[in-house]
DNA sequence: TTGGTATCAGAAATCGATTTAGTAGACATC
DNA sequence: GATGTCTACTAAATCGATTTCTGATACCAA
């Protein structure tokens, strides 16, 4: 590996010189300047990120935190390609992305450990334990940092806008014709609760009744759970027509509980759910879903990192920034069944556009 | 950030000793050693890492090379798993890992390059265009590396055992009665190289034919070209009767193009996967396919590098580990349709056992 | 000629660790 | 007591950069 030694050799010049040429400092003439440049370049010249780490304190290394309780981590098919956004965003810029976890050789450490370990410029944090401890104890230091969909107090966060998003979807059903409109939201979480708000404000909105045991619980990405909770649901004396599935991985397990007890998608319950995963564009029937546009997440995240990496700004505006959703029309949503078509139609509001597309 | 020398201060030693003592050196005493030691836990002394690569050269950082020519990433469904795996077996170990890419601060830089200049300590590289001069130029360099179904002269490798996956599918395919078994397969690869061979000695050692048209080519992961070749087949004077697809993925594609011809899987025709997708389990009907075993190519990748790494053996054994496939029957693959039923069930020979399960 | 001021480059300290070479003290040997 | 051998530690060089302080030279004005 050719060092800055061997570069001010071959130039000439001392190693100071040619550091300040590298690094476009004025007290250094245009001519070597671009001598240096040149001949770094010939010689294949990089300098090495650790030596320069550790004088400056700046690593050009970005450390992401991706994991959740069931350890879906880099197999999570909604946050890995927000991640993947990010990842683009920030690489342009220089920076490098390292996986974060507890391990130091044999001991375990922090997570803040880790960053100080490394010398991280900052961390991305995705789809954790948003009350981990651990992950307190970094949201409450001074390292910069940016979440997605978690707010922590006066820290950057990307927010997808789950709250028109359900909406949208409420919308879109009693549009639709239905009235029994049931919701299975995820494990409690800033997410969950905005969603089932947009849930009991859109309801209200349709003047929609939410007959017990409508709106239950389930967890995101579970699909045996949702299978069960989805069979209950089957069960009750009034039965919903449309349901809300937590997120369209999870609607899998929904859907084979509703042909399971044998009626069928979308002709005796309409399903809706949440994300857009590519691949179920070629479901059958293709899922009707609310798709969040984890490009812009990603880019919005890498932009509020790298302000506050490269600016140290400590101005508190543009904190947060929230993503639109967009309503995707499938093929598992029609009319509800004729027996439990409502009566009186038009005392369901018509739908308003979506806010969210 | 707690230094070496505020913990040198405070246990009254300097730091040197306490250096050899953290390290476990034998001239220092076992009691100071346990002293520093203890002291550096009540403190929260973590080395750090920049300043210890730099004069160790060992990062503790590995390399990741995940992408491929339609930049699918993180997002690849088989690769991805394999990295998770692997990135589990190698974090207990204390390593770090860091994805790889062109960029230093504004300019580009080759990967070899980027691997010095974060003083990475080796390289997992998996789902490239292995040909790529990059690529190249790293494999015939002296870094630590392991490669994910791609030989590199003298390098490690994890094999998937592509060739006895397909003899197992067109065995099995045989064994349900089909004698006209088309093949799609991927771009031009290794893997491909070892999956047309395994098709070619399957349908040899059955004695079928292999019609004009039956061994086409398409793309790993490329729904709507599978979807234009699976068209294609059924086109044909004597159109298949099983269709052997390039991964689960693509798969889709072509049961879409079945289904759109009039057709349905699998009464009229039968298709089988490739990788055992976890979402597909879900899939109607259930895809017959072979799962690759990601979670043992990850470990044994794991371990193929570390051995470089830590021993830094050049011992030419245990370079290259082949994993088994294994055959997971699900309900895509029926009896062909009377009309082409072989006439001659016992001109077929019976399936031996999948070797590989 | 002298002094002042840019301009441009070099010397040396520094970041936080590891590691080699060196040394003080204890003890044994003759 | 001189010498040698261990043990347990310290001093200092080092890794490869950045950055502050200092210095040399040239040019200009008085």
């Amino acid at each position: 590996m050719v060092t800055i030694r061997e570069l001010s050799a071959r130039c000439g010049l001392s190693i100071s010189a040619v550091s300040k040429a590298l690094n476009n400092y004025s007290d250094i003439s245009a001519k070597t300047r671009e001598h240096v440049k040149r001949t770094a370049g010939e010689m294949g010249y990089v300098p090495n990120a650790m030596a320069r780490a550790l004088k400056t304190n700046r690593s050009f290394n970005i450390g992401v935190l991706l994991d959740d309780e069931d350890h879906h981590g880099l197999l999570h098919h909604f946050f890995v390609p927000v991640l993947e956004s990010f990842r683009t965003g920030v690489e342009g810029r220089g920076y490098d992305l390292t996986l974060m976890n507890h391990n130091v050789g044999s001991r375990k450490i922090s997570y803040l450990e880790h960053y100080r370990y490394r010398n991280l410029d900052g961390v991305f944090i995705a789809c954790m334990d948003f009350e981990d401890p651990e992950l307190l104890e970094l949201a409450s230091s001074d390292i910069p940092l940016v979440t997605i969909d978690h707010p922590y107090e006066d820290r950057a966060v990307v927010f997808s806008d789950n709250l028109n998003g359900i909406i949208a979807a409420v919308r879109y059903a009693a549009q639709a014709g239905h009235t029994r409109i049931a919701y299975i939201n995820g494990a409690p979480s800033d997410v969950t609760a905005k969603r089932i708000q947009g849930y009991l404000t859109a309801m209200k909105e349709l003047g929609l009744p939410i007959p017990a045991g409508y709106l239950v619980q389930s967890r995101y990405r579970d699909i045996p759970l949702t299978h069960r909770v989805t069979a209950d649901l089957l069960k009750l004396s009034e039965p919903p027509t449309c349901i809300l599935m937590p997120d369209d991985y999870a609607a899998l397990g929904g859907v084979a509980a509703i042909r399971e007890a044998g009626l069928s998608v979308p002709q005796d319950v309409s399903v809706i759910g949440y994300d857009g995963m590519e691949i179920l564009k070629y479901w059958e029937p293709r899922l009707t879903t609310i798709k969040q546009d984890t490009d812009a997440l990603g880019k919005h995240a890498a932009e509020l990192l790298l302000e506050q990496i490269e600016k140290r700004s400590q101005t508190h505006e543009n904190k947060s920034v929230t993503v639109p959703a967009a309503f995707v029309e499938g093929m598992s949503v029609a009319a509800p069944p004729r027996a439990v078509l409502n009566t009186d139609p038009y005392s369901v509001l018509p739908p308003a556009k979506c806010a969210c597309g």
